[in-house]
DNA sequence: TCCTAAGCGAGACGGTACGTCTTGTCTTCCA
DNA sequence: TGGAAGACAAGACGTACCGTCTCGCTTAGGA
């Protein structure tokens, strides 16, 4: 099933007409003729290829994705591959910068989760930075502060999201102390007995 | 400066028909003319109130929002507080369940982060189930294997974040290393010198 | 029930904007766009009025020729009233000559007749013309020829048309009897008698 | 010059494809998809063959229309040759019923003309029903009222279209006297003084 | 008889128009 | 006379055709 060249030249540009405007308009505000104006195709062409501008963008998003996950998949998932798994993610983001700040920003959009966890990082970062004033400065940290707020928050959020979409299991005093648990002694508080006996974890 | 009751009451109906058409059909397949029929309003009286459907919304959202800060600024912010602040935000997310989901999902769309945390989250769970089959089942867990996922793809997502977002500081093995330690160690392994001398820490 | 001002007055834009632009390039190659361009107005605002090109037609010859069927209706229909209602047609075919000009040529479209009615036409022509030359030239006739030709013709395919339609109850050599005594006595044979008796016919 | 066998295929089927569609559904609503989807060909091919729909429609009129010419051209023209001309368009016209039924009724659109002929219809046939029913029932008459009504009706309008369309040469009244004469005495009133010479008439 | 020119199918492509929908402004009318 | 109803302009949507253009496959008919 040889793919006809010119199908796959047009692909290629729709895809990356839209990751351009992505950036510069935001999906939303996007219509189908910046698409195909950017990508100097009628714009009726776009739709022998596309249903409409999520079709597309689901399709440029998989694209990408499935690399990702052929990536992961190239060692076989088993304990103790945490470490180098999380490096591998890092050097996809890396690879693929504009994706995933795309991605992860929700496209543009999505100032609505950031409202919220603007609120919580403001106070993080008011807190810490009245310790540190008294402590002595910021050099007795062993890494950016602002890493570390976002650590805080964004893991923070994840929780809440996962305690919400699963109808609260707990009560927010235990959900406080599992949070805080996993905050202030790591995960290694939690598997070192499991782990200990892995080497090369 | 005291409103006239009957703008108070039509926007008190807008700001309920767009979080209740939210919930039933997502921010974005949302019209004028859904919110103001649900109101019972006149199309041309949302103008009155509001510049446009985002104007609604954020100004709906920093409502609430505004509550958390309020909240949050009842106990002088310091160190020593992140404990209580983030039980106070469990609570105020029990009591604001809808807003939340609404606003940490990406107001009913699905947010494009998905397919990327996705692949994270099945593959970490992946890992996990292989490990702990191998080393006696689940109940060595203290906490729910779900929620251990969730902490750490979107802990890792967030840090990926802020590191594209500064135009990647570090390599990405450092990232590495400083995202392992904080996972493996938590904060506490960073933090113990300056917390120790806080007693109600 | 008073209409809206302003909706009258965008009948009347869209109305006027159609007649002339038939009489300009056809009926068929006319866009909606065409119209409201025309008539200065949005193309949205066409379908708020009409459901199609065809609708605008339709409704704007209805209103014209409603007229034309209260004119007919002035007089009580009967016997005698032949000739007045003949005189009456003409006024107001000369009243509403662009109307009719479009009406019946098919508005601009329609060659298809024509092609057959050319054939006719140009035949009869030459028989006549020959005929004339032969007997002393046309002015031997009471009236044009051309007008005379254009009775033949139309009447002749008329009498086709209406003998296919009703699935040709008479044999050809029959038709062209009945057709032709029509043509050389005229009405008059078949009707006198009855109409003998009636003085101001 | 011997055409290629498959062209000669083609195109007969392409037009009969064109015939048999304007009876479903009339010419307007065809498309080329349609015709060729019908006649088992590809869209492209039509191109191959015809400039677009009107074309095939006129090529494929012609065909039959100059059938009709090569009839009439057998006999010499000439005076005296009406009345077998005219039976010869009888006979052509129910050989060719399918064929005249499209044309002459502007290919299964319905004609415009339709609503003006349809008012003078209505109204004539009124004037005769009365006058009839008065005068003893229909039996007076010699031959089918629908047939006269046609001839009166198309003779009209084929009078009022000429008139039109070579500027009014003459006033209403004038119009309606001659158009009357011609119908009361028939043709034959103008032309005996020619015709009487001839034997064969 | 074969082989070469042509007819032909499939379908990408750029257009133009369609009819629908929503938005935000502006105007009329009525209570 | 002020506010609700709704007319209107603007413009994007997705669909349907159009006519043009490759690109290969098949087939007819002359060498």
């Amino acid at each position: 099933m040889k793919q006809d060249r010119r199908i796959t030249r047009t692909r290629a540009q729709l895809k990356e007409s839209l990751w351009n405007l992505i950036l510069k308009k935001g999906y939303d505000a996007i219509t189908i003729s910046d698409i195909t104006d950017h990508a100097n195709l009628g714009r009726t062409t776009f739709y022998l290829h596309y249903k409409d501008k999520d079709d597309l963008l689901t399709k440029s998003i998989d694209e990408t994705a499935n690399e990702l996950v052929q990536r992961l998949d190239t060692f076989q998932p088993g304990i103790g591959k945490l470490k180098p798994a999380t490096e591998l993610i890092f050097e996809h983001a890396a690879e693929n910068a504009e994706f995933y700040r795309i991605l992860l920003q929700g496209h543009g959009v999505q100032t609505t989760t950031g409202r919220v966890q603007e609120i919580i990082n403001h106070h993080i970062t008011r807190g810490f930075e009245l310790a540190l004033a008294q402590l002595g400065g910021k050099e007795i940290l062993s890494l950016p502060l602002p890493l570390l707020i976002q650590f805080l928050s964004t893991s923070l959020l994840g929780i809440v999201i996962w305690w919400l979409e699963n109808e609260m299991p707990f009560s927010p005093e235990e959900m406080t102390k599992q949070y805080y648990q996993l905050l202030m002694n790591g995960i290694g508080g939690i598997l070192r007995p499991v782990l200990r006996k892995e080497a090369d974890y």
